[in-house]
DNA sequence: GTTGTCCTTTCAATCGATTGCAAACCGAGC
DNA sequence: GCTCGGTTTGCAATCGATTGAAAGGACAAC
């Protein structure tokens, strides 16, 4: 058999090389039952000694699909930074390996934090099957909008009242509540929590946070809510700010791990003792947390499964399947407070 | 003017709205000087009040490009890890920033590290228009061949002989060269170096590492190079053997932050004091080295230049220019051994 | 009136596939 | 030989754009 002159590149040669049509070479190659075996055969083993590739891109485009999910990364306005939460590394992992293993492509984008509306027109929507987003920001009434009348779309966020769009989250209010009740067991009384409950994951957690103190029969102390942002930077200037205010802390739920670790810095750098004087509890478990000194106490929410359920929902959305509402990652506290870091769960 | 009865999606459909052929009317939206001005102006005017947005996934696809390019993370396949190293995260969003910028959409694909050759008949490569590699592995062979075969493309790593692909990389051996130096000025003589150094960029770390050496008149022990790995949890295992080895090392130049973190929470766990007993050198400059504690000094690299370049790189290769050999990203040493942790440089 | 020129516009092929429908083929029964 | 039924294959439209070449129209010169 001789090699081919030139590649076979398209259906067409292929299907001159074999004698018949290009529809008889299309049906054969996806197996169709309107072809006879023996031809079938034949343009199987043609394809595949000239090594002929499908050209995805023509079928996606005659089949009026892309097999492409965008993933949208909120963009803090304020920071202009890039996502530089490990957080958001180990979510994308989760979601790009689900999305290959149904292969599908995944395209990354990211968005304004406070104006998402935009996206509706441009590559991000329309070169997409569907679109899954990283948190919902102060996004609510915009994604709505989005969610009834845009491509099929996931969010990763916390439960709102009208939510309209598909949802899958952790159980923060559980989340924010663990973080709590750890410190309160440890025999902590004054607590703070940090990080900015405008933002609906933070204010889950931050009522879960209630609930502990409420539990314990503490009082909540309007001052010990500190406004604290995501962003590295600017979280350790809330907490320089907040150690000028002299507030009076022994305790502090945290967030994010990121937030976390900066409160730890800026507290030892002011001169207190982690956890002695200060204990503090993150969120995340991100890897490093085990790695800080001391040992950083996180909550830990199932992101290998949150990556598998939104890939699933967007799916099935562009399937046309009635997805449920809300679907929430398994949410637990990884203790470090003190002894060896323990090694990491093994990816399941 | 009566808003559109049914939304104008298509060429045609816009056509016939102005009475012309789609001929003219792809011709008046791409402004082509074949077309009177009049007719211009009537289409363009229809096609804003019917809010008529190109398919652009149809142009691509007449044009015989994608304006995607595909970004590929190399997979351990030992810890079957994603990439979990921040870094990666900042290298990923200076490279998406570009693209955006030059209105190319990101594809996010990852390949294990020891067989990349399969990309070339898979959707990664035939999807784009062109492919950026974070890090060459051991795959320097391979990669040559796909780059004289293959897709435009441009990796992010270290200088090797008979490279053949176009290259964009840090000045490694002059940032090993800087962390040594580092700690030879604070007066450490037992240096140890981690990392592995059968990848071309930590070897080429561990040239600069060993002149630095030599400059001070201090001779190399072949049992303080520990072979590290980059992963979090494998370098913990690895740190822990070289404790049992009871290897004697005053001071550690790590290929990664990550790394560099893994041995202090390592170290301070088996008892040594940190930097007293034993000074730690970071690679990378991630966000939460300056949160550790101690704060970490590390080498950090232009990220965002490097992630600026790549792009520009691969599109000056689509393009068909002439794309420069090898471009290396400026690298310096942020030394934080002792003292608050400064602010981190602001994205130029 | 005819012709030539220049400026606009349209025609129709093209990118690489899928698919409804029509046509060809083949063997059997009359 | 003709028709009928079932199986297999081909024709041609389609997805939504771009673009070279041909055609159309207006106007001036002869």
């Amino acid at each position: 058999m001789p090699p081919a002159q030139h590649k076979v590149t398209t259906l067409q040669q292929l299907a001159d090389l074999a004698g018949v049509s290009r529809a008889t070479a299309s049906r054969a190659l996806s197996d169709s039952t309107l072809i006879s075996d023996k031809t079938k055969s034949k343009i199987r083993s043609l394809a595949q000694q000239h090594n002929y590739r499908i050209n995805e891109r023509a079928r996606d485009f005659r089949l009026q699909r892309s097999r492409v999910i965008s993933v949208v990364f909120m963009l803090d306005n304020q920071s202009q930074q890039h996502m530089s939460d490990p957080f958001f590394l180990e979510m994308l992992g989760g979601i790009a390996d689900s999305l290959a293993q149904h292969d599908y492509d995944l395209l990354l984008a990211h968005a304004p934090i406070d104006n998402v509306e935009h996206l509706r027109d441009s590559r991000v929507f329309r070169n997409a099957d569907g679109v899954i987003f990283i948190g919902q920001g102060e996004q609510h009434e915009r994604l709505n909008a989005l969610a009834v009348q845009g491509r099929p779309m996931v969010i990763w966020g916390s439960e709102l009242p009208d939510k309209r769009y598909c949802l899958v989250g952790g159980e923060n209010e559980h989340g924010g509540y663990l973080a709590a009740s750890h410190l309160l067991g440890l025999g902590r009384r004054h607590l703070a929590f940090c990080g900015r409950i405008d933002l609906p994951e933070v204010a889950a957690r931050y009522r879960g946070y209630r609930r502990a103190l409420a539990e314990f029969g503490i009082a909540e102390h309007a001052d010990r809510v500190l406004d604290v942002p995501f962003d590295m930077r600017r979280a350790q200037a809330a907490f320089c700010a907040v150690l000028e205010r002299r507030v009076r802390f022994d305790a502090a739920v945290c967030a994010s791990d990121v937030m976390a670790l900066s409160a730890i810095a800026t507290l030892s750098e002011a001169g207190m003792r982690v956890p002695e004087d200060i204990a503090v509890v993150g969120y995340d478990d991100i890897g490093l947390a085990a790695y800080s000194t001391p040992p950083l106490t996180s909550v830990r929410q199932n992101i290998r499964w949150a990556g598998r359920v939104l890939v699933e929902s967007v799916l099935g959305l562009i399937n046309g399947e009635q997805v449920g509402d809300t679907r929430l990652a398994s949410t637990l506290i990884v203790r470090r407070s003190c002894g060896a870091p323990p090694p990491r769960a093994t990816a399941s």
